[in-house]
DNA sequence: ACCTGAACACCGTTCAAGT
DNA sequence: ACCTGAACACCGTTCAAGT
């Protein structure tokens, strides 16, 4: 699956950024499920104990592999409104969220500190906060907002499984007794359409920045645009 | 761990419902992480195998702890105002998933469509309907909730680890350079503040029932309080 | 009909040994 | 200093055999 990549060390056989990428790579392919220690040396074509030599344990690895991935973050130059750039920023997270979905799964268990996150975060608290809201209340906003996007990636079906679940959702649904359940059954297509896409994530983004803009206006005066 | 349950049918050792019993209460004492068939069978005092006698596989026997989980769902009594009842529902939601942090593990993989959910779902649509929205919009609404929650259960670490999660993000946010992130570093505390509790759950929630009454009462005439 | 022991093909990781 | 084979204590599950 993933090539042997050339040595740069010439004593060692391997460097912790190869371990890492190639890593990246076999999770990015066949999801964390399947990834394993013994898989990834099987790539790295090296014994299983060789990976040790440079985590001490499988989670080591996989935090090294969190903190490399967070430099995929991209965030958007700024400049316009706060409202319109923190949106963009949401949704840029979205993106990296929605292409590399092992991330998520990661991020269920530890927490990631990595620069990448960490700009990440800076960009938005400075965002919220020059909207007019308290540091003390921008970490709630913001908290609220990477929440609903982690969220999102990760009770969104992945798109090869989409169809599946659309089917089967629509299947349980035609089952049901329509007195019983008469708003399920009439809104079973708009139901299934909610189960993935963009324009989901943007639907419910948008309603938590409407949120977010009125608790600003309402509780102290305005400071930008 | 678990006491051994008296049989019920004489021919059978057990019944599904027993399995799935000892079951829950292995997940809900030691997680989904340390849940294994054989810790199972033990608990059951049987063979490993004899489980195979009544789930046909690991995921079959998760599908139905899940299942019979969903009844743990108290739905509120309906009346008041549309959103005071729609926050209550949501409420119990986050209650039940931050009491067993496990079903929150497993829908990660599998949706869950067993009566619970499904009364769950009806309620929220036919609130969100009697509020103003269409259908369509009421199911987007709903799934924005719902993923919210979900997202919050799953991204806030549980109770056990939360003081060593406040004191790791500590650790890292005091030895970032502060002029390179100054909003982080000034709100280092109100960020640790944010990692958990219902408080904070309560917070997003409200941005989110704000701004969809906002797009209630913007597109729309309203039909309720 | 229901239960089960042995076995298979896997894991992550320790340890002692190779170069 | 770096790599590795064998081994340990686990998995989920198949299969053939017990009662």
């Amino acid at each position: 699956m993933a090539e042997r990549v050339g040595r740069i060390d010439p004593r060692a056989k391997l460097t912790r950024a190869q371990v890492v990428a190639v890593a990246w790579q076999l999770l990015d392919a066949d999801g964390l499920e399947s990834f394993t220690i013994r898989r990834l040396a099987a790539a790295l074509d090296v014994a299983p104990m060789t990976v040790y030599g440079y985590f001490s344990n499988k989670d080591s690895l996989l935090d090294a592999v969190l903190e490399a991935g967070s430099g995929e973050l991209r965030l958007p130059s700024g400049s316009g409104p706060w409202r319109a750039q923190l949106r963009a920023l949401f949704i840029e997270l979205h993106r990296v969220l929605a292409a590399h979905p092992f991330v998520v799964q990661l991020r269920e268990r530890r927490s990631i500190m990595g620069p990448g996150v960490l700009r990440f975060t800076e960009a938005g608290l400075q965002l919220l906060h020059q909207a007019g809201f308290p540091l003390e209340e921008a970490a709630r906003a913001f908290r609220s907002l990477f929440i609903y996007t982690f969220g999102y990636a990760s009770f969104s079906p992945g798109a090869e499984d989409l169809e599946a679940s659309r089917r089967r959702g629509l299947a349980v649904i035609a089952d049901l007794p329509a007195e019983e359940y008469p708003a399920i059954t009439e809104a079973a297509l708009p139901l299934a359409a909610t189960l993935a896409g963009d324009e989901q994530y943007e639907y419910g983004l948008d309603r938590l920045l409407d949120g977010l803009d009125a608790a600003r206006t309402k509780s102290r005066g305005s400071r930008s645009t």
